[in-house]
DNA sequence: AGATATCTGTACCGTTCGGTAGATATGTTG
DNA sequence: CAACATATCTACCGAACGGTACAGATATCT
């Protein structure tokens, strides 16, 4: 609808995908509510009209730009879970989620949580979309880890549901400590002692 | 100056502190940018230039408000830090947090992370206040567990820093789960693992 | 070339933002 | 009872917000 490649008529003088990368990463640096259709524009070089005919609106870019989010290439989240053991999942997620606060090509933290943590009541939709979001993401995770214990992988009494929201938390807390500026060498040190946590947690579930 | 109480002239007719505790709800609940001067004035009972009276600005409120917050006797991070021993204080920190999310009496998560996690360039110096309370706090945490190996109820060759970044990393993370509405009971399974990764990381950090 | 369809740019819309001027009300002090 | 100091209330300010009307530019299709 929007992206269709009509032959006829002027032709647009911008690329979508460059614009919509670049509207991604304002709002992954200010926020949904904190990013202004002129910060938008000019990070995306073109003029309002012609980012309302492509994206709708400042909502519906936001919402695409979100979809970018979950699909680039150099996200963490979802070839961790592709890992073939639990341990490794967790390794990977712990880890990734360090790592990507020393990546400079991109803003600091985790656009689902600094998107819309909080907002003012017009944008609740958005804030209650990032919460599925994130609830979605802590179930992908628990799933991951039940099939785990069905590979025979992890221990059969192990809590899934508890360390998925246990691993949450890490990259939930890492995600606002890369956004505060703290550094990867120093969220590696917490990775390291959540990893030996979440391997200490999936051997010993009899407490 | 502004809660001075000189007897002459009209007497103002609201709470000074009741006010403030009330914005700081506000606050708490929709972040510095995404609160707005009705929203603020609907809720502390009283119009706009009373507001600028008492209080300055928008801005100022909000510091004094943070002020209230770090200071408020529910709290439970300065408690915390006065537990006896390493481990007590990670307990209560964890369990602390755990337990706030489940006090209806005020709203989910922490003001210090949902304040203004992302904002639009006007509120910068705002968001910096609140990284820089951050890593005080976290910095807090860190110089009572140097406190602990000083009372040799702590490893010597334990990272302090290390613990604090993991130990904040779980208030942060924890903070977010609870704004997003997860359960009290749900997080006082994170802060069990987390618990146990402490008193792991404490007792082997040979590794 | 001419008609048509789409995109671009300027200039504007109504609303809300944070903040304030100025008149009025209400207390204390002499 | 004045005189004064402070608080309240209405009504307003300029700026920024998200969003759009409309004219002009640039392509394809016949």
């Amino acid at each position: 609808m929007t992206g269709n490649t009509s032959t006829i008529g002027r032709p647009r003088a911008f690329d979508v995908d460059k614009a919509l990368q670049k509207a991604l990463e304002v709002f992954w640096e200010k926020g949904y509510e904190g990013t202004s259709l002129p910060d938008l524009t000019e990070a995306m070089g073109i003029n309002k009209p012609s980012l309302y005919a492509a994206f709708g609106n400042k909502e519906q870019l936001f919402l695409k730009a979100i979809e970018l989010y979950e699909n680039r290439p150099c996200g963490f989240f979802q070839p961790a879970l592709q890992q073939p053991t639990a341990y490794l999942v967790a390794e990977h997620l712990l880890f990734g989620a360090a790592a990507a606060s020393a990546d400079n090509s991109h803003p600091k933290g985790c656009l689902m949580v600094q998107g819309a943590l909080t907002c003012s009541d017009s944008a609740n939709s958005v804030k209650q979309l990032l919460i599925e979001k994130r609830r979605l993401g802590e179930l992908k995770i628990q799933q991951r880890l039940e099939q785990a214990q069905a590979d025979g992988d992890l221990a059969a009494d192990a809590d899934c549901a508890g360390l998925a929201g246990f691993l949450m938390v890490q990259l939930h807390g890492m995600s606002i400590q890369a956004a505060s500026g703290v550094t990867a060498k120093d969220l590696q040190q917490v990775a390291v002692i959540a990893l030996h946590a979440f391997a200490a947690s999936t051997s010993a579930t009899a407490e």
